[in-house]
DNA sequence: GTCTATAGACTGATAGAC
DNA sequence: GTCTATCAGTCTATAGAC
């Protein structure tokens, strides 16, 4: 793997687990062992990678989706592979995803990088309500009514939850926070 | 309203909006018009202060979430409080509440002030919990079945609804989370 | 309680050699 | 691409005068 790759998945690593602010290009060079200079060869300014690591996820996340949307048999199972994506993601309870941890240090981050993570939520949140009124046809999802509320409902449920579980370093708070909410899935 | 009073509200209101790592006693001291050793006076180190911020926030909590089971008629109307009191906390979509904050960079925090911002966690859920039976007792919120449950995924809500409030800078999301929660109370 | 002055470490960032 | 060297700025924190 070459240095920027290898600097862009160390950074995703560390913004996760840390957040925007506590994670310096000191940090980054030492743990791939080159010194800051060469950090900034790659990226000229923090909030350059931060936009790079921001765009990468915003792709990432977009493909993952439509995956997911392709493979499920129908709206509620997608919804449940969703919830399992960002399950995953909390790494045992190690770090959140990279969204909500930018999102909280979001006055850190200058407006080029507020604007791809507001582009995330949107789509997100868009792909959400589709999925959500598609549920809601087919019949796999009860108590359904707006689908656009449940989109929105859904993805500070799956936040919050993920909060909670890094706090408690653990995946059970996930858990039970999402139970219910599965529960409602036929 | 002594400098004492005055910084502990400033830091409260600083490190909701930009997070702890974001706030420094170069921009506590210039806010209120002092130096920084002037500040150090006060709270020694940075974490002293976290610490008192944090402690007076878990009495604060306490006291309230008190207030709303006593004058509550039930169940579901205190659980609707509660949903009022974080969406109050939000101010119009400024600020996240100092709990969120503060957990989202968890890892700049030394082990006292982590040991609070658990507390206030537990002590949130604890109560959560006791409403939720309290409610499916007396009928005031449909289809409870496990009240823990119930209450780390409620608690996920609000928080996530937080997140999603604040990257908007508006209230709409924070209602259009808690819209279907709240309309399973009668 | 607040100040000046200062320490020592770290921050993001740049210039120029190799 | 990576290095050395360096910059100006910020950070938390302390000593000691007033």
């Amino acid at each position: 793997m070459d240095t920027r790759t290898a600097l862009l998945s160390l950074a995703e690593r560390m913004m996760r687990q840390r957040g925007y602010d506590a994670v310096s290009f000191g940090d980054l060079a030492n743990d791939i062992g080159i010194k800051t200079a060469s950090v900034h060869y790659h990226f000229a300014k923090k909030t350059d990678l931060a936009v790079e690591l921001l765009q990468a996820y915003a792709t990432k996340l977009s493909r993952l989706r439509a995956n997911i949307s392709a493979n499920a048999a129908n709206g509620g199972a997608a919804i449940k592979s969703l919830v399992a994506l960002y399950r995953a993601a909390l790494d045992d309870g190690q770090q959140l995803c990279l969204s909500v941890s930018l999102s909280a240090g979001r006055d850190s981050l200058d407006e080029p990088a507020r604007d791809v993570l507001n582009e995330i939520l949107d789509d997100t949140l868009d792909w959400l309500a589709a999925t959500f009124e598609r549920a809601k046809s087919d019949g796999s999802m009860l108590g359904v009514t707006s689908a656009q509320d449940e989109a929105v409902a859904c993805l500070a449920l799956l936040e919050g939850a993920q909060l909670l579980a890094r706090a408690a370093g653990a995946l059970g708070p996930y858990d039970a926070a999402t139970r219910g909410f599965i529960a409602r899935i036929r």
